[in-house]
Order: C-alpha cells, then sequence, then structure tokens
DNA sequence: ATTTAACCTATAGATTTAGTAGAATAAAGA
DNA sequence: TCTTTATTCTACTAAATCTATAGGTTAAAT
C-alpha cells in the first residue's frame, strides 16, 4: 500500500500543478484545504523541493511552487522519491537496486521474472500518468459527472 | 516491497511444488533448505493450509504438502494471502476495498485511475505466473546457463 | 524593526514486521 | 499402550517504520 506520506504528496502537488503558474501558495493552505498535517507537509514539500520538482520562497508572500512544467512531473517520479523503490523485489528495481538476500542465482530465479515483469508494467503506468495528465483527467470527469447528473 | 513473510512463502511453495506428489515434507527441511526461521515459516505454512492451498499431516512422516495443482496456485494469490491486497490503495482493491480517507468524490479522482491501471496491470502479471510455470521457467533458465558457460 | 513563512533538529507514539519460546495435540510405529 | 515425531496454538519480544508534533532558526518583504 502507499504510504500516507506519498498520497499527501501527490494531493499537494495536484494541487500546485492547478495553480501552476499563479505564484507560491503557503505550506498552511495546501495543508487545510489538503486535509494534511501541516508539519508533516512541511517535511514532504522540503522533499520535493530538494529533489528539484518544488521551489520555494521564504518570509511574506512566500511559499512553495512548481519548478517543473506539471507536464513533466509522473507519478513515477513522485512514488520513487517518497517511498523508494516502485519494485516488490530489490533485485528488479531500476533505481534502488540490490541483491536478494538468500537467493542463490539471480540468474536463473524464476521469482525474479515474474517481478520484474510486474515492475515493468507498473513503471509503464505510472510513467504515462503526469501531473497535467491528471488535473485534465479531474475535469474531464467532473464535467462527465455534471452531465450525467443533469440528465436525471 | 514484498515482504518477507511473502518471499519466504513463495519460496516455500516453490520448493513443494517441485516435489509435487512426493508426500509431505517436514517443516524443518523446508525451512533449513530455503533459509526461513523455522518457527516463523510455521506460521506461514499454517496460513497457506487454512486457506486451502496446502494440506498437513501431524505426527511421524508428517508435514505439509500441496492441495491444489501447481497450475492452480498463482502468484496474485499468495500475494493477497500474505501481504493483502495488491493494489496501492484501497479504494481500487478487488479484494480488499476501502475508501480512501481523505477523498471526498471517488468518481472524479483522477489518481484513483492512475493506480486502478496500475493494479490492473500487476494482478494481471501475477495471475499469469503459477507454481508450475515457475518451476517450468527454473528449470530452462538453469539449461540455458549450462550450455552458455559450455560454449565458453 | 516587525512580521511572515520556510527551514531544521529532535523526538515521541503507534503500528507493522520479524522472529522466539514453550506447551498442546495428533498420528505413527514399536 | 508408550514413545517419538511433527504439526498446531498461544503468547510474547525486539526492531523497524510510519505518522505526527514541538520548538527554535533563518531569510525575505514591507
Amino acid at each position: 500500500m502507499l504510504s500516507r506520506k506519498t498520497k499527501y504528496a501527490i494531493n499537494a502537488l495536484l494541487h500546485l500543478a492547478r495553480e501552476f503558474g499563479r505564484g507560491p501558495l503557503r505550506v498552511s493552505d495546501l495543508a487545510v484545504e489538503n486535509n494534511i498535517p501541516q508539519k508533516f507537509l512541511e517535511a514532504i514539500l522540503l522533499e520535493l523541493r530538494n529533489a528539484g520538482i518544488l521551489g520555494s520562497k521564504k518570509g511574506k508572500s512566500g511559499g512553495y511552487y512548481l519548478m517543473k512544467r506539471p507536464e513533466d512531473v509522473n507519478l513515477a517520479q513522485v512514488l520513487r522519491l517518497m517511498d523508494g523503490a516502485i519494485a516488490l523485489l530489490p533485485c528488479v528495481s531500476l533505481n534502488y537496486y540490490e541483491r536478494c538476500l538468500e537467493c542463490k542465482d539471480e540468474e536463473v530465479c524464476s521469482i525474479r521474472e515474474a517481478f520484474l515483469e510486474a515492475r515493468q508494467e507498473t513503471v509503464r503506468v505510472f510513467e504515462g500518468h503526469s501531473l497535467k495528465d491528471l488535473v485534465t483527467r479531474e475535469t474531464a470527469l467532473t464535467q462527465k459527472k455534471v452531465k450525467r447528473k443533469s440528465r436525471v
């Protein structure tokens, strides 16, 4: 399961993506509007800033803003940054590779093959969803719902 | 990441699948040969038994054996039994569905859509790998490696 | 100078994971 | 029937991770 931290990160980023280009947003505002404990969110945003995804401005009229364009930030990046490897086994991870502890011979491990395939598919899916896509899809879904309701 | 428990379970099941039809194997043997703490493995095998995947026999010449055929046990079943949901969000889980805490409207959640797609792909992959497939693949990989070595 | 808001360090509580100890139960065989 | 064997059951414990909070420091704006 996704950690709460990652879920918070995605929601905050989505919020910042919706307001992209309109200057920095305060942590306190992001926290209240997305139901995230403020102090926890501070740590999360700081990580995203250190990773170059967000920028920040101190003092009055300060806050956080997207450094990258919404189309250049995808879910795979965010998940990796927050929770680490996307792969379910360290031996099939692209960015956090490690040998499996008890595995005698990686080359002939059929378990590895299965989890490699799973990782490939998962990464493919998450890389295909940028913040921009998510925001766009969000409005599309809302429109669809409004229409459906008005028809009733 | 996969829990150690699940990894242990897969390895034990693979071992039992290799010996399918040849009577029960002792926990102590399974533990030693797969480098699994025996007491921990006991708990794992018991769970697999209660789920109907394994059978057991007590006393002398007792032990555990596969109740189902190796082709009828796949990785999705094992993962779910050990670690719970395969999905990364409760709101897209088939077998362990729950609403997301803060999510205001599930119907218009684009995050949900992305994770639904990811879950579908992951389940598809894991359901495609039965114990039989894994054992077969294992021997195939070993053969391939032997050939490769003898050519050098 | 004052206010504001990000930044940093430390810590605490809760939950989950991994593993252990020891006794109860059931089956096989002598 | 007694002994051995191996599963089954109950109850812990240790360690790690996750979630969250407290309080002070730094930098920018007005």
